[in-house]
DNA sequence: ACGAATCTACCTATTGATAGGTAATATTCG
DNA sequence: CGAATATTACCTATCAATAGGTAGATTCGT
């Protein structure tokens, strides 16, 4: 049904988490789908509308899929080791989070676009702290969940970022050992 | 002397750390400093150039500042703080770190750029390792110094980045709260 | 027939970059 | 020393390309 606005968002998403927001056009997006730039700007008005876009649908799909996580009878480390594959599947495309993508170039974003990463952080910080609160017997460290959770996901950015340039996922296998470490 | 040169650089380092590398433009530079856009391009031919430079000088100072800490007699838990409070104060003037935020724009630097992005990156956490290494006896967690070095980085880049967007200090805190418990 | 989607055909502003020139400051060498 | 020669640090003027964005006509599915 709407298939051009979906193909419209999905190549953005991917160009985003690949090289940022200001690495493409309005005419990039229109050339690759195969329509005039002007369409894009039917559907999406101006280009924040569409940054502003792809945000919650990626925030969507990513509650999504730690909801999955959530649901499984796993332990807490096998639980923590699922998230840090998703940030592990990130990298192998040799993408970004779109919303560490976006924190970068957080200027080119208006008021609601910032408000929507900012939800997109809590929420994901949340989860793991929940996570782990679901599960006290498990924890082993000192570290009060509230902390852990958000020592665990600015790592798993920053390694995202990290790992990106570098030759190898060193930081992600460090954040791997990190799990390893703190969980029972 | 070369007082024009300097200034650009230190306002293109300003603006990458705020906006990214895309935020601004040669003009944008030229009118700040008081010169045409032309004479920007005599300073630095290219874009990737001035990135480069500025790569350069910021790995280079910030590697004066891990020395410096080095330097002092102080307990690895002191020295880690000390390496906190150095992001601590880039949040503070709202601005990420140099390298991180170009690491989300990767794709708009040129190969020199890229290596020394990994460059960067790959001397802070090696000065991190030789400091855990430095203070085995303060060191209080199984994991060995190479992943917790990694992990203390990447968290640190990613606390940045998230605490940008967000309201409050909550991630750079945690990291203290990590350093506190992986060092007597 | 009607509205959603897309088109053609623009516009204005800005981008990074180049060519060619100028005055002042250094450097080199008879 | 002092004349010849570079070099530094700018300038004006301009370029083709691209940016985001708009107005109004047209096509297409139901």
């Amino acid at each position: 049904m709407n298939k051009t606005r979906e193909q419209l968002e999905a190549l953005a998403t991917d160009l985003v988490q690949r090289d940022g927001l200001s690495s493409f056009s309005f005419r990039t997006l229109a050339d690759q789908v195969g329509i005039k730039s002007a369409s894009v700007h039917y559907h999406f008005p101006a280009k924040a509308d569409l940054a502003n876009a792809l945000i919650e649908e990626y925030s969507e799909h990513f509650r999504g899929d730690l909801e999955a996580i959530s649901q499984r009878p796993d332990s807490l480390r096998v639980k923590l080791e699922s998230l840090i594959a998703i940030f592990e599947g990130v990298l192998a495309e040799n993408k970004l989070c779109l919303c560490g993508a976006l924190a970068a170039e957080a200027s080119s974003l208006d008021e609601t676009g910032q408000r929507l990463l900012r939800r997109y952080f809590d929420a994901s910080v949340t989860w793991i702290e929940e996570t782990l609160e679901a599960h006290p017997d498990q924890v082993r460290t000192p570290i009060p969940p509230p902390q852990l959770a958000r020592v665990l996901f600015s790592g798993l950015e920053g390694a995202l970022l990290l790992d990106r340039v570098g030759e190898d996922q060193e930081h992600l296998a460090a954040m791997r050992a990190l799990v390893h470490s703190v969980t029972l």
